[in-house]
DNA sequence: TTAATTCCTATTAATTCAATAGGAATTATA
DNA sequence: TATAATTCCTATTGAATTAATAGGAATTAA
């Protein structure tokens, strides 16, 4: 017998190499919720936030300590405890947060500047045209990254509410 | 007992969550260096490219015969077989040799525009202010990769030789 | 005292990454 | 036609990472 077999390819990306991790994701939605909803920043449970961002409430629990550890949020234990953010939110970025959580924002160790590495293969860093490219875009990546803050990423949300109706 | 213990945190990043796979960068390392090299395109063997590039021999194997069934590099069979570019250096870009080893060019699922996907967790995308800053950040980065071809990375690489000496 | 919360450490299951192993198939040439 | 040198292909592996979950200690308001 011959004939055709229709194969499915499930290419799955939901998270890639090149993506940002969960754990960074949910971090910025909490985040910008936070900048937006409690502008008093009075504390808010982990359990509010968690439900209205969707985000597991245990997964969640361990990212704001980080972002405590970090010095972005301020906590408060104990009954009516939550959390609030501990800076304007003109002055938290999104370069601040994507490091804490996945780690230096550049596509290949040699071009980071703060966790500079050595490529481990390469034979002459300084003539090399790969390096050269790929520290051009961590220039510009960054060069929008720090000034995304959750105060610029609320006014954005409101500006694209306004053309769309 | 009390006192002291020194505890040495080792910040490893040599590839983090957002760097470039080791394929992708083999991959890349090995294109250039037959974009340099082997102006003619006749084949030219693994074991001399693994050497050349510092690129595990067998891991290398692996890589090019992606390269070669993604219509990159053309191979030949048995003893003086080997590997050389399919294009011309002009028009193989870095864009196109990250998507096959790392999957799509985007920091969030939802602003990729090839293998698009929604973001689980997201309630309105479309007046969704964090999106709005990845994609900007998309954008940037491909108008780069989309340009540096192997022929530019080349040309980098002696503009680079000549500014130093 | 108690109810509600954050804080902290440990565990886990699934996936991905970086590589290795081994042999089949192919080709040039002596 | 035999042999040496190569690519082609599938399977395996060990380590690391990711995305959570579990359970209970500590803290605080009332």
């Amino acid at each position: 017998m011959i004939g055709w077999i229709f194969v499915f390819s499930p290419i799955e990306f939901y998270s890639s190499a090149l993506m940002l991790s969960r754990k960074a994701k949910y971090a910025i939605n909490a985040l910008v919720f936070l900048a937006r909803e409690n502008k008093k920043r009075e504390p808010i449970q982990i359990s509010k936030i968690s439900e209205s961002e969707n985000i597991p409430r245990k997964f969640l629990e361990a990212i704001l300590l980080d972002l405590r550890n970090a010095g972005i949020l301020q906590s408060r234990k104990g009954k009516f405890g939550g959390y609030y953010l501990q800076k304007d939110p003109a002055d938290i970025n999104m370069a601040t947060v994507m490091r804490l959580f996945d780690g230096p924002i550049a596509l290949l160790p040699c071009v980071a500047s703060n966790n500079y590495e050595r490529c481990e293969e390469c034979t002459d860093e300084e003539t090399c045209g790969i390096r050269d490219v790929f520290s051009e875009v961590r220039m510009e990546t960054l060069k929008i990254l720090n000034n995304a803050t959750l105060a610029d990423i609320v006014k954005r949300s409101k500006s694209l509410a306004k053309k769309i109706k």
